[in-house]
DNA sequence: GATGAATGAGATTTCATTCAT
DNA sequence: AATGAATGAAATCTCATTCAT
C-alpha cells in the first residue's frame, strides 16, 4: 500500500516534470498534471500541498541528489581536474538520461519558489565545488589568485549555459557532443586558470 | 506632445523595471506598475498592448543594445582578448549601472515571452561572439579543436552566472570586485583555449 | 457487534460534538471528527450518511429528548409556575452537564439543516409549553390577553439568549448563577404576566 | 463619480441582503449577489475584500446603528419602561422595515464572521440597556435584586426569538401584532421585575 | 491623454463522498 | 468493520484587459 502510495507519488512527479517541461511552471495547469498522470486533479493535493510544492520538490530532489554526488566525488581525493570531469560528466550526462528534467530546471531556476530558496538548496553543490577547487589550488594544480567561489560560479554558468543552448536546441547534443562539452569545459576552466598559463598570454 | 508621450513611456518602462525586479514578472500587476509609475493603470494600456509587451519591449531594448555593442566592437578589428575583454567589460559593467535591469533580465530569461524567442532576439550577441573567436582561431590566438559556438555559450554561461551570483548576493560587487571578474573569466576563457595550454594538461 | 457498533456510533457523534463546538459546522471537516474519534474518515459513512446526517442526529435526539421531558413536566399537572420552573431548570442545567452540546446547539440553530426543519422538531416543545401556559391561564394564574403562543417564544428565547451569553462568556455560569437564572426568567414570566400585575404599572 | 461608486456598493449590499435572506450566507455564492445586483461578479471584489466582508459589512453597519439608536434613546432620560419601550419598537420595527435584513441577522447570528466578534459589536447596545436598567433598578421602576446585564440578555433574547418565530413564519406579524409584541414584552419584563410584583406570587 | 469602474476567463484548492481492499 | 486513496463538483478570488467618461 505505500508501495502503491509512493508509486502514485512518484508518477505525479514524473508527470509534472514532462508537463512542466513542455508548457513552462505557469502555463501548466493543475489538471494537466492530473491529467498527464492520468488521475484525478484532487489527488494530487494528496501528496503535495501546492502545485508550487511540486516544483519545490522536484528542485530539492534534484539538488540533494547533486550534492551527494559532489561530495561523493569530493571525497575520492583525486586531483581537481579529475574532479570536475567528473562532475561535469554527471552534470552534463544528464541532459541524455532526462532532458525533461533539465528543460524544467533551467526553465524555472529563477523561480526555484522565490528565488532566494536556490541559494540555500544549491550552496551544497557550490561549497563542495568550491573545496576541490581550493584544494586544487593548495595543491598547486590551479592559480592561486582566483577565490574559489568565483570559479565556482564561473565554471557552474559554463556548464548550464550548454544545458540552455541544448534545451533551446542551439548547440548539438548527441552522446559524443556531450562528452566533448565535458572535456572542453573542464580542459577551459583548468587550462584557463593553470598555475603557468603559459600559451594563455600569447 | 511626443515629448510628454515618450517620457510617460520610458517613466511605465523604468517602473516595471523596478517591480519586475522586486516581486518577478508573474507576480507583479500591472496595477503595481502603473502605481509605481504615479499613474492610472489603464494607462499602460496606452503605450503598450499588454503586460507582456512591456516585459517584451526591456528584452528587446536590451539585446537589441547588446547586439549593437558587440557589433561595434567586433567592428574594431582588436585581437579576440581584447574584444572579449571589451564585451565581457559591457555586459559585467552594466551590474553597477542599473541592477534592477540586471536582476530582471536574470530572473526572467528562460521565460522571455514563451521561451524560443529569447533566441531570435539574442542572435545578435551570439552570432557576433562567435565571429571574433573563430577569427581569434584563425589568427592563432586560440585552439581549433572547439566549435566557436560553444566557446560562446560558455563564456556567456560564465559570465550570466557571475551576473547571478550577484543578484543572489552571493560574490562581492564592488567596482573593483566587477573588474576582477572581468579579467578572470577572459583570462580564464582565453588561457583555457590557448593554442597550446601547456599548463593545462598538468 | 450492535455493541461495538452502537458504541462507535455513540463515540462519532460525542466527537463530532466536540468539534463543532470548537469551530462551528461548516469549518469541520469529516476528517476531524473521525480524527476525534480516532479512527479513519470514511468509517463515519457507515453509520451516518452524510456529515449533515451528523448534525441532524444530534438535533433530532437533543429535540427529542427535549419533547419528553416537557411533555413529562406537562403531564405533573402541578401549577405553570411550577412546570416553567422545571423545564427551565432542566433547559439551562443543561449547561453545566454538557455545555459543548449547548455550543453546538446556540451556533448552529438557524442552519439546522435548512432552517425550516426546525421548526417540525421543535414544535412538540413549544406546544407543550403553550399547553402548560394555556391552561394557567385558564386557572387563573396568568392574564389570559396574550397568546400563548407568544409567550413560548418570549419565555424560550430569553432562555435561549441566556444560554448563548453563557456560550459567549457573557455572563457568570458557576451552579449559583444557573439557579438564579431559572428563578429569574421564571419569576419574570409568571410576575410579568400575572393576571393583575399590581406593581408592574408602578 | 463617488456618487456612482457608493450606489454600487449599496447596490451589491442590498443585493447580498436579498440573496442571504433567501438561501443562507453558504449556499450562497458571490455569483449570486452579483447577478442579483446585476453587476459581474468580479466587481464585488473591487467594494469588498471577500464574500465574509460582505456579510461583516452588513452586520456591523446594523450593530453601529442599533447602538446609536440605543444610546439616543438612552439619553432622553425617560423612565425606563418607556426607553425599553421604545427601542423594542424600534428593534421589533424593523421587522416590517426590512425583513429581509432581519432574516439574515437572525439565521446568521451565531457566524458573524467567527463567532466571537458578534459580542465586541454588540457590546455598545448591551451596555446602553444594561445601564437603562440599572438606571430603572435606582429610581425605584425595578427590582434590585437581579443583575442589569442578566436582564438584559434576557430581554434581549426574547425579542430576538419573537423576530426568530416571524422570520420561521410561526407567529403572526401584521403591524398589530407587531406592536402588541412590543406591549407585551415590555410589559413582562417590567411588570416580572417591578419591585413588589404582588400578582407574581400569587 | 488619463482614469478607474467594470468585465469575465480561468485556475487553484477544498473536501464530502465513494469504494476497492 | 475499517481504511484511506481516489474522485470531481464546486466556489472563491485574481487580475489582465477594455472602455465610457
Amino acid at each position: 500500500m505505500s508501495e502503491r502510495s509512493s508509486d502514485r507519488r512518484r508518477d505525479l512527479l514524473r508527470a509534472a516534470i514532462r508537463v512542466f517541461a513542455r508548457k513552462g511552471f505557469h502555463a501548466s495547469r493543475v489538471g494537466d498534471i492530473a491529467e498527464e498522470a492520468g488521475v484525478a486533479h484532487g489527488l494530487l493535493y494528496h501528496y503535495f500541498r501546492s502545485k508550487e510544492e511540486v516544483l519545490e520538490t522536484i528542485f530539492k530532489a534534484t539538488w540533494s541528489n547533486l550534492v551527494q554526488e559532489a561530495e561523493r566525488i569530493e571525497a575520492t581525493g583525486d586531483p581537481v581536474r579529475a574532479q570536475l570531469h567528473a562532475f561535469a560528466s554527471m552534470y552534463l550526462g544528464s541532459w541524455r538520461d532526462d532532458p525533461d528534467l533539465d528543460r524544467v530546471l533551467v526553465r524555472e531556476i529563477a523561480r526555484s519558489p522565490e528565488v532566494g530558496r536556490r541559494v540555500e538548496q544549491s550552496r551544497g553543490v557550490f561549497d563542495a565545488l568550491a573545496r576541490m577547487i581550493a584544494r586544487g589550488q593548495h595543491e598547486g594544480e590551479l592559480r592561486t589568485d582566483v577565490e574559489p567561489k568565483f570559479v565556482t560560479w564561473m565554471f557552474y554558468g559554463a556548464m548550464e549555459e550548454i544545458l540552455t543552448a541544448w534545451v533551446l536546441g542551439q548547440l548539438p547534443d548527441g552522446p559524443d557532443d556531450v562528452a566533448r562539452a565535458v572535456d572542453t569545459v573542464v580542459d577551459t576552466v583548468c587550462g584557463g586558470l593553470a598555475p603557468r598559463a603559459v600559451g594563455a598570454r600569447g
